[in-house]
Order: C-alpha cells, then sequence, then structure tokens
DNA sequence: CACTAAGTTTACGTTTACGTAAACGTAATA
DNA sequence: TATTACGTTTACGTAAACGTAAACTTAGTG
C-alpha cells in the first residue's frame, strides 16, 4: 500500500487516459498535491477516482458524482447544512434503491430470455 | 391498454420529447408504423422506449440498450446465431450482477454517511 | 374557409466527456 | 551529452445525445 502515486500509476491502475484525469481535476473531482510541477495523488485521491467511474457506471454525471463525493466526505459543522445533507443523502438512496429493483427487472429478463434461446436450441437439436 | 399511441402520448408518457424519440428511431432503435406521414406506436415500441430509457438510467449507450433489446426479442432460428445469442446474455448478466454489487455496496456507503452526519447533528444538539 | 394543433423533415447548435497534438520542462539512462 | 521517458500547459477536435429553429403538411374546429 504506496501512500502517493503518479499520474500513470492511477491511470494504468483505473485504466484511464491521464487526460482523463486531469480533467476531472479542472472539473474540480480531484486536487492531488504537487511535487514542484508534478502532480501527487494520496490514498483518498485513489477513492475520489474509484467513485467518480463507479458513478459513470451508473449513468452519473461527473457533476452528479461530484455530490456523492461530498456525501462522503466529513460533513462540516453547520446545523443546517447537515440537515440539508441528510436530506441530499435520503434522496440518492431513494433513487439507488428504485436503481436496484430495475436491476433486478432487469437480471429477470435476461434469465427469460435466457431460457427462450436455450429451448429454441433444443428444439433445434431434437428435429436434427 | 390502447394499442397504438401519437408520439406526443410517448413523449408525455415517458417523459421525453418527441425529438428525442424521432432520434431513437433515427439510430434504428424504433420503427414505428405509418399512418400516411404519421408515426403509430405499438406496446411493442413502447417496451422498447422503455428498455431504452433504463438502460440510460444505467449509464448503457444507445448502441448497447439497441443490443439488449435483440436480446430480448425473438430469437431467430439459426443455431449459430442462437449460441452466440446465448454468450452474449451471459455476458450482460455477468455485468449486471457486478452492477448489483456495487450498487450495493454504494447503499451501505450511503447508511454510512447518513449514520455520521446523524451523530454530527446530535452532538451539536446536546452542546447547545 | 381561415385558423389552430399536431406532426413532418432538414439542418445547424449545444453540452458533456474526453481525444489529440503541439511545444515545452525535467530526470534518468545509455 | 543526446536520447528517452514521463510529466506539464494550452488549445483545438470530436462523438453522443439530444435542443432549437425554420419551413412545410395535414387534420380537425369554430
Amino acid at each position: 500500500m504506496k501512500n502517493s502515486y503518479t499520474i500513470r500509476e492511477l491511470a494504468s491502475d483505473f485504466g484511464v487516459t491521464t487526460r482523463t484525469i486531469r480533467f476531472y481535476e479542472e472539473k474540480g473531482l480531484l486536487r492531488p498535491q504537487r511535487h514542484g510541477q508534478h502532480r501527487l495523488y494520496s490514498a483518498a485521491d485513489r477513492t475520489k477516482l474509484r467513485l467518480i467511474l463507479r458513478g459513470k457506471r451508473f449513468g452519473f454525471s461527473l457533476d452528479e458524482s461530484a455530490e456523492i463525493i461530498l456525501m462522503y466526505g466529513s460533513p462540516g459543522n453547520n446545523r443546517k447544512q447537515l440537515q440539508t445533507l441528510l436530506e441530499k443523502i435520503n434522496i440518492k438512496r431513494r433513487e439507488l434503491k428504485e436503481r436496484r429493483r430495475e436491476l433486478n427487472a432487469m437480471l429477470r429478463e435476461m434469465d427469460q430470455a435466457e431460457k427462450k434461446c436455450a429451448t429454441a436450441l433444443a428444439e433445434l437439436e431434437t428435429k436434427a
């Protein structure tokens, strides 16, 4: 477990290009330290990148992923802020649960499709 | 349950614009009947549109959604085709299961975030 | 029959999420 | 010391997924 990574290490570890990582920084999603000119990424940066990429796989925009990352971060100390955050968390959670329902539906449909397919294949075999 | 719909009905039912629906047709994802110049959408078209939009929510491109739709369709009769389809189905299903694992992870993280948040709020209250 | 509402095609515009290339710095290696 | 590898900034390019506008047809309504 290293505690700092170059941009290239991060890129190859996550299967993205360095351009992508710098782009996320431009958008304010990452803020690596600098060693002179060079960027140095911490374990926390890795985690953020992981969250961004996971968000993408669920069709979240980068801005949405940024929001989610903020939720996981340190909650701050303002009471109003905390309550707002709690609401956002609950909204997102409801969204995610709905997604899970949809996902399960898709999986069931896949099972159906497979059965149809297998049946058709079996019929072909018996006819031959 | 009607058996045909205008483009506007479909649009408002699914919360998309007519432009979007025509765009999907351009890409070959929908192929409504024509009543003269006008498009007429069947229940099957509705289903396809539903699948497309659901795919979008999971970060699938339109082309990927097109593939999935084909899987649900009638399997064809060629044996080679059927086997290819079976493989594709299994690949997609593995993908979906991985997504579900990720989704569950996100939900757990949301729970954590909520607890952290609630704790911080509680501390604020006791101090006050 | 004029008008309106809904639909059509065609075409250019826009946003997001990067790709690609130029032009340059720095550090290790042959 | 020249080359190679890796990094940097700046800037323009691009594909996907629509938005928006223009100019037109067609069907129903007062």
